[in-house]
DNA sequence: ATGCCGGGAGTATCCCGA
């Protein structure tokens, strides 16, 4: 079973992209972020034709998250973290093959400090309480999606440019390490712990040809889908396509 | 310190992203 997370950056400006991806690498379950359209403008139709079911939780201009499924419906399990209702669409879940997904986007948080930086670590807590919950059940559950977390210096090309930055100050490393320390597993950590990987490239300066990249994008997994892990990787070659997402697909495989 | 790019809304140019 193959899973992905991929930042569309708008997935209806993405969806050729997002298309050819899909009959390229068959994914069985994708989850989305950054949608960039409210409810009523999400492709549905599209999807379905490309033989994908999906769940979505959009909002208009920023933001929002989606859940595929390829030939199925996934069930959706909740639409915001627990807790008071969030008016930004950052979070969906659903029960796909046997598997419960989360799939999220955590803010970015910049500039920081300020509000958006309080609101990023305040998003972050409330991951984690949920995320410890999740554990709790013993389910076998895979939390993807767009982290806005470098975890350590090896997910930077240039570390000592970040340091300040809202995706790699020490408060959102450590809350990250703090949820990898509840029992998750960092897929692509796990089977390239020495390697450079990166999932995003800026639009801006060149980035892409320069390789200058950002390690955001992330799958953790439960205990018992540690045991299952098989593979896991970066489909980096689609930030070279004609009208690229700045975000790259990142994938796992378990075997059944 | 800022713009550099790009999506969306909307139709000029702003807000946002990371």
């Amino acid at each position: 079973m193959r899973i992905a997370t991929f930042n569309v950056n708008g997935v209806n400006g993405r969806l050729p992209v997002l298309l050819r991806w899909l009959e390229e690498t068959r994914p069985d379950a994708v989850c989305l972020q950054e949608l960039k359209a409210p409810d009523a403008k999400f492709p549905a139709a599209a999807l379905e034709k490309a033989g994908y079911g999906a769940v979505w939780h959009g909002q208009s201009r920023w933001n929002g998250v989606a859940i595929l499924a390829r030939g199925a419906e996934p069930v959706e399990t909740r639409r915001c973290l627990p807790g008071k209702p969030d008016a930004q669409s950052r979070y969906i879940e659903a029960a796909v093959n046997g598997l419960l997904i989360g799939c999220l986007y955590l803010p970015n948080g910049n500039p920081a400090p300020g509000p958006k930086y309080a609101y990023k670590l305040d998003w972050f807590a409330q991951l984690q309480a949920h995320a410890a919950d999740l554990l709790a059940q013993k389910l076998p559950v895979v939390l993807a999606g767009d982290f806005n977390v470098m975890p350590t210096d090896l997910d930077v090309y240039k570390p000592e440019r970040w340091r300040d930055d809202a995706l790699f100050r020490p408060e959102v490393r450590e809350a990250y390490a703090q949820l990898l320390a509840q029992g998750w597993t960092d897929a692509i950590h796990k089977r390239h712990p020495k390697e450079r990987i990166y999932t995003f490239w800026d639009y801006l300066r060149d980035a892409w040809t320069r390789d200058a990249g950002l390690r955001l994008d992330h799958l953790l997994l439960s205990p018992k889908l540690k045991r299952r892990l098989t593979g896991a990787g970066v489909d980096r070659e689609i930030r070279g396509w004609e009208k690229a997402s700045d975000h790259a697909p990142a994938w796992i495989t378990l075997k059944d």
